[in-house]
Order: structure tokens, then sequence, then C-alpha cells
DNA sequence: TATTTTTGTTCAATCGTTGGAACAAATATA
DNA sequence: TATATTTGTTCCAACGATTGAACAAAAATA
């Protein structure tokens, strides 16, 4: 039942006594193929159930119309969001898009970069992963040429393309919208200071609180993985300081969740003792109870512009276009966690 | 600075005044080549920054060694797991992963299908979207020989190997559960019925209450798509019944959790005016307060036999094995939001 | 009618890699 | 020493599609 040898254009050429490459001319809308045989070709086609073979074409053309995205994991609301946006763009340019997931670690990183490079991808649209420090996979796959748009996770010495939200003011957002709440000592579950993002939240933090007269202790200072677990075992340790803090800002919403619970569990109440601010604005902060406080990141505003930035970067390949760092302003969702008055 | 011609082994065999085919065998650490020129070869690659072009090698051999994965929505604890999995097999035996999302929806499903047979990869797994009922593009997938393996959704009638749990026990152990805990009249929050698995899990369900002889009433069996919004508006319709139940049984844990708020707004006790139960164990049912009782779907279990499944597959590709369905028993995990004694 | 232009197709090379056949050189066996 | 075997490599034809050049036939122009 089943054809085993697939059809090719050689086989639509034999049945209509042409040769193969009038039947490729014809199949690619060649102005110099008369319209009867187009039709007759596409009618073979069909009849032989023809399918055209990706990959002889593309070694041809030397271009794959594959995209490679890398992402820590989909399984968030603002990766999962982004790449539901890029797909939906570059699809209709026809190119088709290969999701892999770093899971936050520098070697699977690489592996995920590798196995792109080997697919020969046109272009690649990343993230980085937390742990990721050293650059030289990523200098890989500029060294061959190949685009490369970062979002919300890149490093400025790389010298691509990105887009990602303003990391520092969101951080002064909700510092400020914490202080007017009535917080006066306010902590932060931050992520590793060594990714830039987490560097500049921090920074902002500490910024805001100068600016407001607080507090600035290392002590309420504690970096971390942003997990669930983190956020639970640092909101147990902020709470057996001597002094505990009135307002937490957490630079994660999975860590905002841990923390969430500790607070629950220990039957502080929120916001009124403890004030809470999330980030990501992850679909479960507002089904929480009390719903948590959070910054949008404008996945599908990061999404759109990723995509046009490679496709603008594929156009334009070997012409010297300057750099494009697309900075978005983040938004301060209020709800019930930071909700005193 | 950039390189913009790749290197390929036509260039490493003129450096060393070897053959190009010598330098693949070398390559591909052929027998018959002497650890000389092989080491010679390696060198010389590792100098001109050599990466071997895939789709010229994926052409020669007719294997691509790529691998489709068609789920509905990677933003799932269930759907991220399997793919976490799979990716880490299936790797490990040198295949890449294509991972698309069909987003619930037949027309994006078979664009998912189209890219993928596309793309020439080796073999594919998906989980069916919701709202598929025509199976011409899985026919497709088998009339072209690729091997399939269904996991969670699946069709029986499409006769390919299946991974899932076993959805009729596993309503029937939600069911005697809910019984237990005492309740008397069980609602059941549904997916659409022409689903196989959501039409089983209906099954069990009523096949359950019969055995514990208690009402099987049509009003409280409602199907849907299990969003959030579909298990809010669902459960306000099961309180404005004249006789409420005292028990709800949800297919999804998102619908799930949108009738927890439900429950929550309007001030109904869970568990102990109504309890609940969900389906999947996403990670926010136990973060959410009450912590919601739910039903583990085994995701990484499911995604090894998966994997597995395929590789088996690929590697019997023109023998007639027999089909294979691996049925999982699914496991209840008892929280907050059911437990009454 | 002779010449130019247009139209529709074929020819042949190519993309980079692969692998069986062929072949020469080196080594082993009779 | 003659023959058989092993070893290391080259040769060459693929894989399937594409594309510019070439070419004949048809149509248009002089």
């Amino acid at each position: 039942m089943i054809n085993k040898k697939k059809t090719t254009i050689k086989d639509i050429a034999n049945v209509l006594g042409i040769t193969p490459s009038a039947v490729s001319k014809a199949l690619n809308n060649h102005p110099r193929i008369s319209t009867k045989t187009k039709t007759a070709v596409l009618q073979v086609a069909e009849n032989l159930n023809y399918q055209p073979n990706h990959l002889a074409s593309a070694l041809r053309k030397g271009k794959s119309n594959l995209i490679g995205v890398i992402i820590p994991k989909a399984n968030s609301h603002f990766f999962s969001s982004i790449i539901e946006k890029i797909e939906d763009l570059l699809s209709k340019e026809g190119y088709n898009i290969i999701i892999t997931q770093s899971y936050e670690s520098y070697k699977k990183e690489c592996r995920c970069i590798d196995a792109l490079l080997y697919t020969q991808v046109d272009g690649i649209i990343a993230s980085m992963a937390n742990e990721t420090v050293k650059l030289d996979y990523y200098e890989k796959i500029k060294a061959q040429g190949i685009p490369l748009i970062l979002f919300d996770r890149g490093e400025n010495d790389l010298n691509v393309d990105y887009v990602g939200i303003d990391d520092y003011q969101s951080s002064q957002v909700a510092i400020e919208h914490l202080v007017k709440q009535g917080c006066k000592r306010i902590a932060h579950i931050a992520g590793f200071s060594h990714t830039r993002i987490y560097k500049n939240r921090i920074r902002g933090y500490r910024d805001a609180l100068k600016k407001f007269k607080l507090p600035i202790e290392d002590q309420l200072i504690v970096e971390s993985n942003l997990q669930i677990e983190d956020g639970r075992r640092i909101m147990k340790q902020l709470l057996n300081l001597s002094k505990r803090p009135d307002g937490v800002y957490v630079s994660g919403d999975y860590a905002a969740l841990g923390a969430l619970q500790v607070l629950e569990e220990e039957n502080i109440k929120v916001p009124f003792d403890i004030s809470l601010v999330g980030f990501g604005n992850e679909s479960f902060t507002s089904l929480v109870t009390p719903s948590m406080t959070s910054i949008e990141q404008h996945s599908t505003k990061i999404g759109e512009l990723a995509a046009n930035a490679l496709l603008q970067r594929i156009a334009t390949q070997n012409q010297n276009v300057s750099l494009n760092k697309m900075i978005l302003q983040a938004e301060l969702i209020v709800r019930d966690s930071s909700k005193r008055i």
C-alpha cells in the first residue's frame, strides 16, 4: 500500500515526456514555461503526490528557510507567547521555526546552538540561559555569518541586535509603587547579578531606594535562580532577620510565588504586613490568592520586534547595517499582593 | 573579518593533497583510512573551522536526523516535561528535535505537519489538537512512510503506536476518592467528547457514578475547551443549579483553577461545601490555596515511552512490526481541595 | 522572403557529501 | 620468488533540485 519510493521531479518529467529542469521551472512558476505545461506539471505532481525535497533545494539554493529559536524553557507565559508571535510572523515569510530549549544550562545551550548550526538555519533568535557567561558559542554563530537576534537575556558585548525591556526602569517603577503603598524596608529577591538584566534590576532597585532614602542592606538582597524553591528558601531567610522587610520585590514570578506560599504558611498578612511585587506577569499571578502584582514584559511586542529584526538582517545580510537595540518600557500590573490603599 | 565562504571537505582535501572522499571517510572514521590521515584531516578541519553541511549529507544519506514534535502548546508542565524527556533521549541517538505548536487549532496543526514533512524529518511524535477531527493530514504522514507516534491525544483509527494514560480508570479513581470524602452529587467539567481521551474520562465518570449509585444528570456534565474562562463560566453555571453539586471533577487543571476562583469569590468553602479534583497535576496545583487535588499523568514516563517507540519504529522501518499501545495508570495526588477527612 | 525577437524547452554544471568499485602499494602466505 | 591478501586511497556516480546558457521553433518585424 505504502509508496516506498518518493516521487521526484524526474518522475513527473518522465510522465510528461519533458526534462526535470522544465518541471522544476514549472513548479517555480518560471516565466518562460508555457501555461500549458505548468498546469500539466501541477496536475501530475498532484496525482503522484509529489513532495518537493527540501534538502535538495536548500542545498542547491544555499538557504534552508529554517529559523532557530533558543529559549531557556517554553514552560512560561513569557516565552511561549513570544514564540507564538515569532512563529506567526516568520511563517508568513515562508520560514519554519525550530524551537530549542536550553533549560537554563550553558552546556545544553551549546548543544542547541550546535544543533541549529548543523541544521543550517538561516538565522537564530535567542534568549540566553541564566547560567551562560562565556559567549564563545554565540561568537561561533556570528563567525559563520548567520544573522542573530537576542531578546530578553542578551549580552551587550556580543554586538548583535537586541530586543528587551528596560530592567532598570522596571525596578524603579516597582519600588516607587511599594513606597507609595507605605513600605519602608524593601527586600529584593534577585536573579544572579552576572546576568545583565538582573544586574540592571538590582541597580534600579538600589538607586530607587537611594532616591527614597530607604535602607539599602546587603542582607535584603539575595540572588538566586528564581525558581519556586529559591523563593521559598529566601523568603524564610528574610523572615528570620531581626528586622524583617515590609515589602519584597522579586525578580521573577515563580520565586515570588514561592515567597507568597511561605508568607501564607506563616500567617503573615499580604499585603499589609509584607507587600509583594513579582516580575513577568505569568498567567498564574492573577490566579493565586492574593493575586500578585507583577511587571508585564510585553512578550508579544518583543516577539514581533525580534522577528522583524531578523527578517531585516537576513534581507541585508552582507550590507553593513548599524546595530539595533530595542528597549521597551515595562508596565506594572498592580494586584492584591501590594495594594494596601 | 567574516569568512564568507564556508569550508567544505574539498577545501580540506586540497590542503592535504588528498581527495574529498578520503576526507569524508576520515571524518566518518572509516576503517580503511589510516590513523595518520585521520588525525591530519581532523587537524585541518579544526584549523579551517570546518562545519559539515548537514543538508548535503542528509540528502545523500536520505536521512535528516531530525525528529518533529507536535504539541498543542508548550506552555504546560505536562507537555514541556514530555518534550524535555524526548529531547534528552533522542539527542543521545544523534537526533535533533523540531518542536511545533498547534495551539489547539486544526489548521495550525496541518501547517505544523506540512512544515515537518517539508523539513524531511525522520519521524514525528505528536499529540493532537483538541479541535482535530479529520485525520487526513496524519494519514499524509503515514502515506509517506514516516514513523509516527501519538501520545496523550491520539486517535485509535489512525493505527499508529500510542502512549497515554488510562483515562477511563483515572476518572474512576477520582470519583471514588470524592465519594470516600463524602460527596453525593458530583459534577464533571469535561473536555469535548469528540476527543477520545475526554470521551473516556466521561465514560469513566459515568460508570463510577453508576457503581456508587449516585445521580447521573446531563446538567452536571458540561463539555468545553477547559481553559480558565471555561472553568469559571461552567462553575458559575453549576452554582446556579437548583440542586448544586457537592463535588466537581474537572478534566483539566486550568479549568479547575477557574472553577476554584469562582468558588473563592462566592465564598464557598472548598473542600467542605464543594470538593474539587483537577487533571494534569500542573505545577500551580500545589501552589494555589487551597492546594488542588489532581491527577498526575506521568509525563516523563510518557516522553520516554514515546521516544523509545519512535526509535524502535525507525529501526524497523520496513518490517511489519505489530502496533504498540502503551497505557499507563494515572495517579491521584490528593491535596486540600478535596481533603475533607 | 530574410532577419530579428520571443517563446519554450533542453543541456550541463552545481550544491557538499557519501559509499561502492577499482586500483595500486604494502604486507602476508605459499 | 610468485601469488594472495590486506591496506589506503582514488574514482565516480549518485542524492534531488536549480539555473544560466544554449538552442530550436514560432512569431514578429523589416
